[in-house]
Order: structure tokens, then sequence, then C-alpha cells
RNA sequence: GCACCCGUAGCUCAGUUGGAUAGAGCGGCCCCCUCCUAAGGGGCAGGCCACAGGUUCGAUUCCUGUCGGGUGCACCA
């Protein structure tokens, strides 16, 4: 990587002395080529000066001043291959730490806003880890990040849940999930072809939700929800609430910015007579009506504006809510909300975003990107480039659209059971000795929970996913399972390494001894910062998981090669001393990058599988 | 009708700012535990990268169009 750039300079330079500038890709060697890395730049440089490929790459490999570590360069036929000094780029990896991406500035990461009136399913799940997922990579890559879960307490939802514990009389044990309890009244209400004469019973809700009089019935769903986040490993640093948006004026003074935008009008004839509209067409080319009403011509605002006083929020353009603690996360880290009887954050501590991205299905493309425009309109250009929707296809269950109105579902809660459920089975069935370990529990947690995590993220976040339990379930193929058993094998050499009196950390290595075959699997620790690169320049964590599936790959196939006369060939233990502390140094390393690449997708390894 | 997303092996998906023979998993067939854990590894079969044009030395990747699937287009929330 560091590497990496050396070479695109060493390029460069050579470039320059034939004459021609350019900006140079260095790429791995595709498999079965020669060289370690590699370079098309003789096509470019062939084009302006106006001569052939080949003998350009062939200058070039005369030229080229080779970085150390660089053993030799070579030219195949217009590309230009590196090969690496094995002894020298294995220890480089071994002896330095990941070099993450340094990256600045503060991010708000928004995700989750699960309507609190019944419990979170599985279409949920993809929300709240892809969101806490990339949340992990940011800060990795060296970004402040706030994670941000918006309750909308005044909606809807909410008020039908609440009614419909009323309305039937139910009784919570004090047993069951609380959330999962309200839903149930939440989905009879709307079964009950007595719904529609319940109209102004629902309504009044709804008013006393606003009035902040209910407040403490949200608290005890959202609080139920936040089990269930806690237990998928998302962790947050506020919550903020509807009813706390609306109340601290939000919506008013992102309509007084607004105001003085020359896109932004109040037509006094025509189909917008008396309403204040925003012409977004600068900002949404191709649109049929550019124009979006915030304002009702009865002074009411759409539900737009209050979308876009949110945002202005999270940027910082204004100040206003209040905030206080609201519960602990498993590590004991506070959870913030914002609340009226809170502190005003005299500190900025929380907002002020340089950057805001918003994970939100794809069914919302329309209005976030009206949101991202009224940062245009508004003129903070910089801000509406860094206004990002984390756009993903929603969850389909069995082919069926998921509706947790009609109770077509199946709970997050649930799917986690039953992964973890499996996992159990499968440790008795393959590992009867561990399972009936004492922490064969958490080691069954701790595969299921990662399962599922990883089938919600190894797509990417646009492709339509189908929730099937045996796709969703799977602990073989491609799966964090599979990883997570790379890791436990590296963990068990250097056990068994330490057990016996080896070092692990290098000392007494023979480097040289390393063949091209640990040289491989050197090559895919080092990957690693480029992929961090990568997820945080597209915002999609599943480049991450993919990695994860590479590095794992690659470690099971050395683990397992075989020499001509079928005998393993890389066998640590067995390998003799020199070359045997230098295969423990790295396999100490790829142990670390996977519990790095893991972590950045919060998975955590099991002690044993 | 308009806008956005998707179309890669039988199925589910990867494929770096355009580069070298397009890769996995599942399913099918065949091999590998005298070897640090077989939740693993190796091999075989399976592809007009939806289709048609264009840009380029070079296109699965960029542009245009067509077809197929999904989603969204209220002075609703």
């Amino acid at each position: 990587m560091e590497l990496k750039a050396q070479l695109k300079q060493a390029v460069q330079q050579a470039a320059q002395g034939m004459g021609a500038e350019l900006d140079p890709a260095i790429q791995d060697t595709p498999a079965g080529k020669k060289g370690d890395y590699g370079t098309p730049a003789a096509f470019q440089i062939a084009k302006l000066l106006g001569r052939n490929p080949a003998e350009v790459a062939q200058e070039l490999a005369r030229s080229i001043e080779l970085p150390a570590g660089i053993a030799r360069v070579e030219a195949a036929g217009p590309f230009l291959n590196f090969f690496v000094d094995v002894a020298d780029f294995v220890r480089g990896v071994v002896d330095n730490p990941t070099a993450m991406p340094q990256q600045e500035g503060k991010v708000v990461i928004e995700h989750t806003s699960v309507n609190p009136n019944k419990e979170l399913h599985v279409g949920h799940l993809r929300n709240v880890v892809l969101g806490d997922s990339l949340a992990r990579i940011m800060r990795a890559a060296g970004h402040t990040v706030e994670v941000q879960n918006y309750i909308d307490d005044t909606g809807r939802q909410a008020a039908e849940s609440l009614f419909a514990r009323d309305f039937y009389g139910l009784k919570w044990d004090g047993q069951e999930k609380y959330d999962h309890w309200m839903g149930k009244g939440y989905v009879r209400l709307n079964a009950d072809p007595a719904k529609p004469e319940q109209e102004d019973g629902i309504r009044a809700v709804m008013h006393r939700l606003e009035a902040g009089e209910l407040r403490a019935e949200i608290e005890k769903i959202v609080q139920a929800h936040l089990d269930t986040c806690f237990r998928l490993g998302a962790r947050y640093d506020l919550l903020n609430w509807e009813s706390d948006v609306v109340g601290s004026g939000f919506l008013s003074k992102a309509m007084n910015i607004l105001e003085e935008s020359r896109y932004t009008s109040r037509p006094t004839e025509g189909k917008y007579a008396g309403a204040f509209v925003m012409d977004v067409s600068e900002f949404m080319p191709g649109l049929e009506e550019p124009n979006v009403v915030l304002v009702r011509s009865d002074g009411t605002a759409m539900y737009a504006a209050k979308d876009i006083g949110y945002q202005f929020w999270k940027f910082g353009l204004f100040e206003g809510m209040k905030f206080k603690p609201f519960a602990t996360d498993p590590e004991g880290n506070v959870v913030w909300t914002s609340a009226p009887d809170g502190e005003p954050d005299t500190e900025r501590r929380f907002g002020h975003a340089a950057e805001v991205i918003n994970v939100i299905d794809s069914r919302q493309n329309h209005p976030q990107t009206v949101v991202r425009s009224a940062l245009g309109v508004a003129g903070e250009d910089e801000k509406k480039e860094r206004s990002i929707h984390l756009s993903y296809a929603f969850v389909t269950l069995e082919g069926q659209t998921i509706s947790g109105r009609k109770g077509i579902a199946v709970a997050a809660d649930e799917a986690m059971d039953e992964a973890v459920q499996r996992s159990l089975t499968l440790l008795q069935d393959i590992n009867p000795e561990l399972a009936a370990r004492e922490d064969a529990a958490e080691i069954a947690r701790r595969i299921g929970i990662g399962a599922i995590r990883f089938a919600m993220l190894k797509a990417e976040p646009t492709r339509q996913i189908d929730f099937r339990w045996d796709s969703a379930l799977a602990l073989t193929g491609d799966t964090a399972p599979y990883v997570q058993y790379a890791a436990v094998r590296a963990g068990n050499i250097l056990r068994k390494a330490e057990a016996e009196g080896y070092a692990v950390d290098g000392t007494g290595a023979d480097w040289a001894a390393l063949p091209d075959m640990d040289l491989t699997l050197a090559k895919m620790v080092a990957r690693l910062p480029e992929v961090v690169e990568q997820a945080t320049r597209i915002h999609s964590p599943h480049v991450v998981a993919q990695y994860a599936l590479d590095l794992a790959t690659s470690f099971n196939a050395w683990y397992n090669a075989k020499d001509k006369a079928g005998k393993p060939a890389t066998n640590v233990l067995q390998s003799p001393e020199g070359l045997r502390e230098a295969r423990l140094a790295l396999v100490g390393r790829v142990r670390r990058a996977f519990e790095e690449t893991l972590d950045l997708v919060g998975i955590e390894v099991p002690a044993a599988m």
C-alpha cells in the first residue's frame, strides 16, 4: 500500500523522464501472471508520445528507479510488472500495524430510526447493520463519528399502538419483550373491521403525543428497540426525537434560511398560490414538477420541511435542542437523547457535522434528494456534496413485501434467536467436546450474530435481498463463520506455538526462507487499508465484507497447501527453525488482520470453533 | 408518462479511478484427515457479462437507445 504509492511515484518519474505527464494506476497482477504489482502506464505514455506501448514498457523497465522492497521489474508486452522482495515485504507487513487512512472531520450517521410502535423485523436488520458497520469503518478511517437514531414519536404508527393498547384493554405481563407486546395491539387494530370508526380516538392519542404527554410510554418501546440493536452489536451516541426537533423550532429556522434564496418563493397566483415553495430543478434535473411545497397555503408545514430543518441542524446551521443521558450501552457508554428538560448543548457536542450520512431505504430516494437539494438552495454547496444518502433496497421476506402493519414479518429478535440456536446445534454436531465447554453459548452467539450481520452486508446496498432462513443463517460458504473459522485456526497455531515455547513475534525469523506462497498471504494483509479507503469513498461496508472473505480464502488455501508429494507444504509448527518463526509472525499478523477486519463490520471472533 | 436502482454460471452474488485468460458461494460430479480443527482444501462441468449502437489502443466497467425486473413520483406522513 505504502509500497504501491512509492511504485506510483517511481512510474510517474520515469514517465516524466520520457516526456509524459500522467497519473499511473498500480494494480495487483492478475492470478497466473508474473510479478506482484503491475501498471498499464505504457499505454498512456505511448498514446501521449505517439509510440508503441511495448517499446515504451521496455524503456520504462530500463529507466525506472525501483523503490526499496522491489527486487526487479519486467516488461510483459505493454505491461510493466514489479517483483517484490519476499523477505523485505513480509517482514514489512509483519512489523507494521495496519496503516489506516487518516481522514478528518466529524461524520454524523443516522441509522435504525424505527417507528416506536412495534418490534424490529428482519428488514430493519439491514438498516442497522449497514449503518453500524459504516460507522465503525468511518471511525477506523480517522473520522470523529456520531451515530444518531431518529425517534418518530409523534407519528401515526406510535399513536395506533398506544390507542390499541387502551382500546382492547391489553395488560403487559412484565415478561414478554415490551415492543413485541405493543406490536400485537397494533396488528390487531389494523386487522379490525372496526378500525375506521376509531379515527377520532387515534387522533386524540396523536395530539397527546405531540404535547409530550405520552413520552414515557414511547421510551419503554425505544428501550426495547435498543436492546435488540445492542444485541446485534450496534451502538448509538444520540437519540433525536421528532417532537424535540419540532419543539426546537428547526422548521422555522430552516425556512428563514431558505427565504433568502432566489430558488424559493410565495406565489400569489396559480396552483401554488399562498404556499411557500422551493424550485429544485437546478439540483434535480429532469423533474416534471420542479417546485416542492414546503409550507402549505394554510400555513402548516409539509413533512419535507421538517426533514430539511433536521438535516440543517446536523450540519450545524443552527442550535436549539436540549440533551440528557438516556441509557448506557453494553460497554457502559452513555447514549444521549434529546429532551425538553435536557441541557443546552453549549459545547456543541452534537451535530456540527462535516458530513452527514443517512441510512434510509431506497423508497426514500426522492425525498432524500429534496433534502439534499435544500442545502444547495440555501447556498451550502459543500454541505450539499457531503450530504449522503446511503440508499439500500428494502428486504423482502420469502418474496413478499414485509409489512409490520399486516404482521407479514419475521422479528429481528426471532431471527437472532434462531441463528444462535442453529450455531449451537451445529457446534454440538461437529464438535461435541467444544459444545460441552462453559463458553459454548458465547461461541454460538458470536457465530449466529456474525452470520446475520454478514448476510445483510455482503452484497451491495442497492441489491435487493430476499430474507430466507437458509441463506441468511447459512454457516458455510460465503459467510461470517467461514471467516471466523479461519481466524480461529490462526489463533490455534499461535496458541500451540506458544505452548511449545516458540517465538511468535518474529524473533529468530529467517525471512529469506519464505516461499512465494507466504508472500501471497502477506499481500492480502497489506490490502486492508485500501479496502477501508474504498469503503469510505463509496460509503459501503460490503467491500470490507468481501475483503474478509478474500483474506479467509487466502489463509485457508495457504493453510491447506500441499507439495507435489501431497504432503502439507506450509505446516507452521513443523517448518524448519527460522522459517517457523517467520511463519508464526506472519500468522500472528494475519490473525490481527482478521480481528481488525471483522471489527469493522461488527463481527467478533469466537474463542474456538 | 417521467425519474432512480438492478440485469454477470442453473440459483445467490463479487469484479478497484476503463487494462492482462471475467471470479466466489450454493447446487451437481470426482478427489484430500499418518498433516497446526474437514464449519476446511483441490479438481471437473457450467458465461454472446440482458440486447443494439457509440467513445477508446483497450469496455462487464463510460455514453445513447431498446427490452426485462424493482422502486418512487400529493398543498400525505
